[in-house]
DNA sequence: GCTGACCTTGACCATACGGTCAGGATGCGC
DNA sequence: GCGCATCCTGACCGTATGGTCAAGGTCAGC
């Protein structure tokens, strides 16, 4: 009766079944947002029954807290980009192309986090005080350098930055209307190849830099 | 023991009434998502009953559309400038003004807005599919003709429009981060006005408009 | 193969939710 | 000032939700 690809110690159980749920929760809470998934829905989409969602996460929230903060780091992930280049031109259009493909890959997430912070962050806020604000002053003084340097035009390193996340994470958090104005289909391969050389053409151009 | 500032005629009263519901409910919807906003949380707000609230609307779902299709109104409106213009800088410029004056004076809505297209857009699918679809061919259309007329470089005009929209739609939903990177303090006016310019220079720049 | 820690789950609970309704208040048209 | 349609609302209802629990299963270490 016991399935055969199942050869799992208890260990590697635990973990398979944290990552199951984490998926599931992801997704319905992207759907559904907070206040409109349910912990059953959640368990029905990962396969398993609810009482065992609340074994290895004690709360409704502890499990959204951890999936908020599985995107936190991916986002901050895609930011390493930034700092490997030398120049605006290629730091920029790095970090355009890491956050398009992650708005590709990982749009579920995405829109948590979106609504996240549209809802005043209430489980992530100390993140954005901390942890984000630092990135953010850190990039400013690059940004500030390369304009310093000619590589640029003076631009307010901030906007810029709030253009990037705002332009970047559209195309996960719009997703539905960007595909409802493609016919009803999702952006094909070359559309994507489209969207990203159009994002770094015009902010390229824009702030000078190529 | 009734109110001195009531001398309200039956009509003049239903309509006044309806308002306080539907400012209630765009606030409640914006800050908790549909799932998380409760009918007695919005009676609260407007300082109604619950059941008055069930007398003007039915439903919780006829409310929440009625929200809805008001954001959709003023949206719409705004991009009238759009038509008015005669080239790109001025068009698209005015364009940037009004949406971001938008995201200013109106950020529930937008963040219920958001909040309907990233679910999916349950309740305003047709809209998307008609009024949004008919709107966006027709300022493609607009757009190419000024890139044929030589007044901008030839950039795909939908991903153009994905980026003012997400551009200046970001200063409303994710005005709770920008709002936090900013010391914690909401923009001053010449913030929003560097905001402005900061994103109109990048865009119209970007595309060779300026 | 025994034991104890870990894991699983159906059944259950208290609460909060959207929605209803009956009965009373109010004000308009006559 | 009367009658009637409209408006208002406290009390109530069925349901669905987040969370609990006790009883049983399973596996690693000895």
């Amino acid at each position: 009766m016991s399935q055969a690809s199942k050869p799992n110690s208890k260990k590697e159980r635990r973990q398979e079944n944290e990552k199951l749920i984490l998926a599931a929760a992801e997704k319905v809470f992207a759907e559904a947002g907070f206040g409109g998934a349910t912990m059953q829905l959640i368990a029905d989409v990962a396969g398993l029954p609810k009482a065992n969602l609340h074994y290895y996460f004690p709360t409704k929230e502890s499990l959204y807290r951890q999936v908020v903060q599985n995107i936190f780091q991916i986002w901050l992930q895609a930011a390493d980009v930034f700092d490997a280049a030398d120049g605006p031109q290629e730091g920029i259009g790095a970090y355009i192309d890491a956050k398009m493909e992650i708005s590709r890959r990982h749009p579920a997430g995405s829109k948590v986090w979106a609504s996240e912070v549209m809802h005043r962050a209430p489980v992530i806020q100390d993140y954005l005080e901390t942890t984000l604000a630092e990135w953010t002053e850190g990039r400013i003084a690059v940004i500030e350098r390369w304009i310093e340097e000619g590589r640029m035009d003076a631009i307010d390193p901030r906007h810029l930055l709030y253009m990037l996340w705002a332009t970047t994470q559209h195309y996960a958090d719009f997703g539905h209307q960007i595909d409802t104005l493609n016919a009803g289909q999702p952006l094909s391969d070359a559309q994507w190849e489209d969207a990203k050389s159009s994002v770094k053409q015009i902010i390229l151009r824009g702030i000078g830099a190529m």
